[in-house]
DNA sequence: CGTGGCTGGGAAATGCATTTCCGAACCTAA
DNA sequence: TTAGGTTCGGAAATGCATTTCCCAGCCACG
């Protein structure tokens, strides 16, 4: 029997109707007696009630929860993407519900799959794959409110926020050009991300002889440390770096200069995120500014209404690592 | 009317009884011919039915969901063991409520005081102080299954798991001293949380007259950063380092090394979290290895039942910052 | 032929907050 | 005093999945 606490224990303890406490609770309605609300309040505080989100969310369709679907939290740059997310729901009474797909579309379908368990109002997902996610989120997509972040997946209705990574590219190719470097190499990893598609795709549009591509397997800073071995086995002309990521620049900053050679001197390291990490590398590593706070406010727009793709215009943030 | 498909529009449309949709859907109960579940799956497909997690978490009055509550999703330490925990309830089909206090007991109060909104069976918390976090954290611990993860706060009943800080200081600093090391500096942030209060106490009790803490606000690049000019400003006998989060050690090193400071020559540095940072870092930190497996394996053994607190026992991982 | 063992169906209860519909009671202004 | 306005209470509907109760069929085995 009188196992959990409801609405109507609180109203027989304050001695008021059902429809009363709920008018106190709730806040608005109708004019409540100040008397008659204190009563229900201190029932509420006696009584330790709370109310039951389950039956809230069924009686008002709506959780005041929503997912965030990320690659991978522990990359810095998905971190702050959350971090942002998490201050901005903060603010209006939300939640999030956080979700790490570890770069993988299995494990994203899974989930995504299992979303409806998962009590949330809408999904902002930056998808793992271009081509093997698709499927995934438009099936998602008919059943709730879903933006891309970051990425996109093909065959995808759902609006988008994204870098215009084809601009991000020409910043730092132009950049590094400027400076004099003749060979760049660019080092990416989840090459069936739509990012990476986008930017190898600019890169190659824009390169010369000398320029070339490296695919690494992951956002990680081991990729970093492997793809400074494979230059270090295979320097051709090299001299300047171009990282799709602030992670993988760190840990290839870091095996350059373990190796003997200096940065920038020897070569040049531009990355893409605008992380802390770009900021606090020694030395400071020249990338493409956040655009975390923006891509989060655009999506949250896109989330209550609008529909189509926003794009964000990257801006070239100067450090020690390019000379 | 027709607005959203419940499950009697499925079993409706597969023409068997709303129980037998249900035992099809639910996998249990009873055999159900296959012809029949067939037509079942069939008629979810076409109607595009999902199951209303609002209307099920109700009824079974569970969610099959975990909050987390961290102090900063953007400090690596915490990013890893959200990661952590993440990759170990998608395992068990569960799914993580992220809150980010941002360290400020206010905010976390103020989340905590929401979270029967959070539609979560239990609560996994980082107290963000030891003795501002205690008052919401208890009050939590009334409605809801709680268990401090890493810090713990004053006057709260919920099982905790911590590493053994005083442990880790002594380990710290038996390594410094049998380096040679004659005078170390802790830098400290969070003062006011159980770790800090921990680390710190444990360090005074070991000090020499040439031992020194300094607190600093914030577990962030930029504080490292500050540490380093206010040491620099003041140099005194200081030859050693021990910092509280690799985030920390990070900006101090690099900072240093800015200012034409040696490392380990002229300053040996450890910290504590053994997060990818100290792996990274160059050189490589000294540091106490990383405990995010094991705290989410025995947190979430606790949240299974049983009580009490388990300590962990740190690991010293020695690198080249230390000499 | 009879009985135990399965499986399906219909009706209804359960979980709980929210909200609507009225009727009853009371107060104020004309 | 009367008309109009305000506030509260009781009952009930709503949102939807899950599950129980029990009654019919249907099979097979004895």
């Amino acid at each position: 029997m009188g196992a959990r606490i409801g609405l109507k224990d609180v109203a027989l303890r304050a001695g008021v109707s059902v429809p009363t406490a709920s008018r106190v609770l709730s806040g608005v309605q109708r004019n409540v007696d100040p008397e008659l609300a204190l009563r229900v309040r201190n029932a509420c505080d006696e009584l330790g009630y709370k109310v039951n989100a389950a039956a809230r969310a069924l009686r008002l369709q709506s959780t005041d929860s929503l997912a965030v679907v990320v690659p991978a939290i522990a990359n810095a740059y998905f971190a702050e993407l959350v971090s942002a997310y998490s201050r901005r729901l903060d603010l209006q009474g939300k939640r999030l519900v956080t979700i790490d797909t570890d770069e993988s579309p299995e494990i994203e379908q899974r989930q995504l799959g299992a979303m409806d368990r998962a009590l949330v109002d809408a999904v902002l997902v930056v998808p793992a794959a271009f081509e093997r996610s698709g499927a995934a989120i438009a099936e998602l997509a008919r059943s709730h409110r879903v933006v891309q972040v970051d990425r996109r997946a093909r065959g995808v209705e759902a609006p988008s926020v994204r870098l215009d990574n084809a601009a991000g590219v020409r910043l730092l190719v132009d950049h590094l050009r400027a400076r004099g470097r003749r060979s760049i190499l660019m080092v990416d990893a989840q090459e069936d991300s739509s990012s990476s598609i986008e930017r190898t795709a600019a890169f190659r549009a824009l390169a010369g002889p000398g320029d070339r591509v490296l695919d690494m397997p992951s956002f990680t800073v081991a990729s970093g440390i492997d793809a400074a071995k494979l230059l270090l086995a295979d320097p051709g002309d090299t001299d300047a770096i171009i990282c799709t990521a602030d992670i993988v620049a760190l840990g290839l900053l870091t095996a350059l200069q373990h190796a003997g050679k200096s940065v920038p001197t020897d070569y040049a390291i531009t990355s893409f995120d605008g992380t802390y990490i770009s900021d606090t590398a020694a030395p400071g590593l020249t990338t493409l500014g956040s655009t975390a706070e923006r891509m989060v406010e655009a999506s949250l727009a896109l989330l209550c209404g609008g529909s189509g793709d926003v794009v964000l215009e990257p801006e070239l943030v100067i450090r020690g690592s390019s000379g």
